[in-house]
DNA sequence: GCGATACTCCTGACACTGTTCGGAAAACTG
DNA sequence: CAGTTTTCCGAACAGTGTCAGGAGTATCGC
């Protein structure tokens, strides 16, 4: 009797987590990551977010690291798909502001994400081989579109990355949530395609 | 007896201990976040560096957010001693090598010292008013270098930051130790002041 | 339908973290 | 020498990631 009655609300509560499943867990993560920064996610918090117990977790991740590594994964496939859904002009300046504009945007969305996918913030976390495939995917496209609109060496790439870059986490740092070096694009496209490709 | 010899050795410690002082500590703290990553810092383990309890380590710093704090500032007057070590040439394009030099040769240097300067990598750090103080006084000297040099507009001056801050950030991230963004500086000087004093 | 197997989840525990409190020893001040 | 301030530590608290072992549930082969 006694026994019954303690065992109930159990099997109850496991009902009710088990649809907690990994893509919820990873949503989750990712509210939390954004909401307090990438180096603030405890897996004891987000075991209470889904409702579970932190040790349960371990079904589906192998570590805190394993949950990072599929956060990045996810990211980079957001940027991948955003690649491919872009449609590249003919006009080389009009290609590269989009380009631009592409990762700037993505970038300034999320602090987060970018801290994860960009910065390497986060002790002794390495993406999987796997994820990393991913990162190299979005690369390799990235560097496709260029060459493409005729960025052709390694150091114009470079540069190119640099000066994308460079905005990105200005606008982060210095004005997050604004538009300050968003509205630099333009500018910085036109002072980079005038050096590599004269006016 | 077994009193005086349960205290003994503990006076001997204290006197080895006491020259561990406020700049001794934060050098410490400088090595293991080198070492391991701003987000690696461990209270517990930078006592046991200077021979300490963790505790006493409150006698010199509030918290941990206050050691971060002072090495920002440390990290700070560093800069802003080179910046007034820096002489800056007459000729623009000269002047400009130097001041980009000046900055990707520091954030190249200490991947660490530019996270924590930089990037809001650890949650919830802000730097007190008088560290941030420093931070301010840099940033007005490498305004007032580049006004100086004929970078009027503050559009202009956030175009070089975000040029010279992409070069150190892909230097660190897909570099680290090596040259491949540093040998772009030229090149991307002479990028920037092509546009914005023409040739 | 039944038994074995795999999956999911939890209890308990370990070593670690930053931090607070209260007290003791040492150093400095009059 | 007495009194005050500085420096340090022992004990403890709440938090962290993680592991071992054992339950309950779902699934598969028969």
């Amino acid at each position: 009797m006694a026994d019954k009655t303690a065992v109930e609300p159990r099997r109850d509560r496991r009902h009710a987590r088990h649809q907690a499943t990994k893509r919820e867990i990873l949503d989750a993560a990712w509210k939390m990551v954004r909401d307090a920064g990438v180096n603030a996610l405890s897996l004891r918090a987000l075991a209470r977010v889904v409702d579970m117990e932190p040790q349960s977790l371990y079904t589906y991740f192998d570590s805190k690291h394993s949950v990072y590594d599929h956060l990045f994964a996810d990211g980079n496939r957001e940027l991948l798909a955003r690649f491919d859904r872009l449609e590249v002009s003919d006009d080389r300046r009009r290609a590269l502001d989009a380009v631009a504009r592409l990762f700037v945007t993505f970038a300034a969305e999320d602090q987060a994400r970018y801290e994860l996918l960009f910065l390497r913030t986060i002790p002794d976390f390495e993406p999987s081989p796997e994820s990393y495939a991913i990162a190299v995917e979005v690369f390799k496209r990235g560097r496709s579109i260029l060459t493409d609109v005729g960025l052709r060496t390694l150091e114009d790439f470079d540069l190119w990355t640099a000066v994308v870059s460079g905005l990105s986490s200005q606008q982060l740092a210095n004005d997050p949530g604004g538009d300050r070096y968003i509205r630099l694009i333009d500018n910085a496209v036109a002072m980079f395609s005038e050096h590599v490709f004269g006016r």
